[in-house]
This record gives structure tokens, C-alpha cells and sequence, in this order.
DNA sequence: GGCTGTTGCAACCTTCACTGTTACGACTGT
DNA sequence: ACAGTCGTAACAGTGAAGGTTGCAACAGCC
């Protein structure tokens, strides 16, 4: 599984986010959220505008310009953010098709297939049970 | 997340080889999986011989040679394959350490870290409930 | 009206995992 | 000795993701 990280980062610059907000500012920058995750600017607007497509948060341009939360940390979960910078399905099928005139290759993939959606509807559920709250709760304890 | 097809190839030559060996043959060849699976044999035979590690198939070399199940199916589930060809996490964290003087940037990665813990905890139940048999089963079902 | 700081976005490179392919040595029953 | 198959190395192709640069668009401020 060539795990990848966005879901990691997303859900730090939405921290980050909030809690810059909790501290009485209006506006993150991307430079800001960048130099926190350790990366690129330009890979956090990227993230930051899959997250604004799903209405997590907004952008303001300009000067003073910068993101906010579209909504509570509360009423975010990790399944939120999961759908919007995740796309694809977690296990895939074979990359050609199978023999259709052996047994198996016809029949495996509809087995797969149902069995891997009802893996993915108890992931679904698992991501949907943490909120950004949570989270955010969570990174300010290991602080202490 | 870059969803890859080795557990769905391996649940295939797993199912392949145990229909097979029902019908009276003793061991499978990689180039008769690799034609069902519209795949290399040597791909085929990678992924077996990670399943061998793992003590799941046995393989004879030599004239007549080939490979067969070291145990039942009904003793398989999809987390001992998943374990044994999906070595990483599912999650991956930042790709290079968060800046440790913010507090967001030192705290995500225990907080995120503990979280995915349990999700791949229930991920990990739900590949256990899941026997190779009831793969097969599934299988044969879908070509009637 | 011009200046400034930031987003939005395109373009490109690098890295990485996986797949596909070729080649060939190792092994073993006949 | 032969033939068939595994075991494995080596390499190319593919695609996703991250990293980087560059620049137009925007909006507040002087």
C-alpha cells in the first residue's frame, strides 16, 4: 500500500488553522501552514483548495488575504476531509481485465468488489467517529 | 490514496489455486494463474512467493512443479494475505519531520499517529472476518 | 492609480512504488 | 541428458504525489 500522506497534512493545516484562529487571528497563510507541515506553499493551496471545493474552508484574495474554517472543528470529521483530498477507492481491482472464460477470473471481481465496499463503509464509519475537534485536542495534549 | 491491486491478484491466485487443487490437480502454475489473472507469471510468482513467506503456499521446483496451498482455505483470511503483501501503514505521516517549535507541528503526529492505530485496528478485524473460502465461495456464486 | 501581499493555477521535474518484461541459473522427475 | 518450472535479478514503463518556479488575478491601502 504506497500510503500517502494528505489526509495527514490536511488534517494538520485544519489544526492549524483553528487554533490560529482560537488565538484571535482572522486569516492563515499558506506560507504560514507551509513552514508548521515542513513543506511547499503551493502544496498546501493545493490541498487547502480540495478542501474549499468540499466547503470546509474559505479563501480571501488580496491583501490580508489568507484561509479560514468554513465551519466548527466540531463539525468536521477525518471522513470530511478523507473524501475531499482522497478519491479513488481504497483496494483496486486487476489492472486488465481477467480471463472471463475461466471461472475465476469472471467471478472474482464482483466477489471482491462487494466484500472490499463493506471493508470501506466500516473505514468510512471509523473516520466519520473523529472530528477535527479531536484532533486538535489531541496535538495541543502531546504539547504538555 | 494510490489504491494498488496486490491483495485483489493475490485473493485470485489463492482461489485459483484452491479450486484447482478441488478438481484433482496437485499444484498450480504461475503461467496458468498469471493467464486467468491477465497478468506476467513473474508477477504472479513474486506475489506467491511473499504468500510462501508467510506460510500460505508451498511451491516444488523441477519437472512437474508448481504451487499449492499450505493450509486450507477456511484457515486464510484476507489480513494474513494483506499482511503478508502490504508491508506499510495505511496512512503515512508528513514525508519530513513537522516543525517542532509550533505546537501544532509537534503534536500531530502522536495525535494522528494514535487515531490511525485504531482505524487500521478495525481495518485489520473487518480482513479477519473474511476466510479465503468465503472468497471462493463468492466466486463461484457470481458465475451462476 | 500604483503598490503590495496573497491566492490560483499552470508547467515541469523528481521520487517512488508497482507492473510488465526479458533473461538465465537452479532445481528435479523422467 | 533433457525438459519444465521456479527463483530472482535487471531494467523499462506507468502513474501518483510532492516539490519548485513563475506569473496572472485579486483586493486592500497609500
Amino acid at each position: 500500500m504506497s500510503a500517502n500522506s494528505r489526509l495527514t497534512i490536511a488534517a494538520h493545516a485544519l489544526a492549524w488553522i483553528g487554533l490560529y484562529q482560537r488565538q484571535g487571528h482572522e486569516v492563515a497563510t499558506s506560507e504560514q501552514i507551509a513552514t508548521s507541515a515542513n513543506t511547499n506553499p503551493v502544496v498546501i493551496r493545493r490541498l487547502l483548495g480540495e478542501l474549499r471545493r468540499a466547503g470546509l474552508v474559505e479563501s480571501r484574495r488580496g491583501v490580508g488575504a489568507g484561509w479560514s474554517l468554513a465551519r466548527e472543528l466540531e463539525s468536521m470529521t477525518l471522513l470530511d476531509v478523507y473524501e475531499a483530498v482522497e478519491p479513488g477507492p481504497l483496494f483496486a481491482m486487476h489492472r486488465t481485465t481477467p480471463d472471463q472464460g475461466c471461472v475465476v477470473g469472471h467471478g472474482i471481481q464482483p466477489a471482491m468488489q462487494s466484500i472490499y465496499e463493506g471493508i470501506e463503509g466500516t473505514l468510512r464509519r471509523e473516520l466519520a467517529r473523529v472530528t477535527l475537534e479531536n484532533v486538535l485536542r489531541d496535538v495541543l495534549a502531546a504539547s504538555r
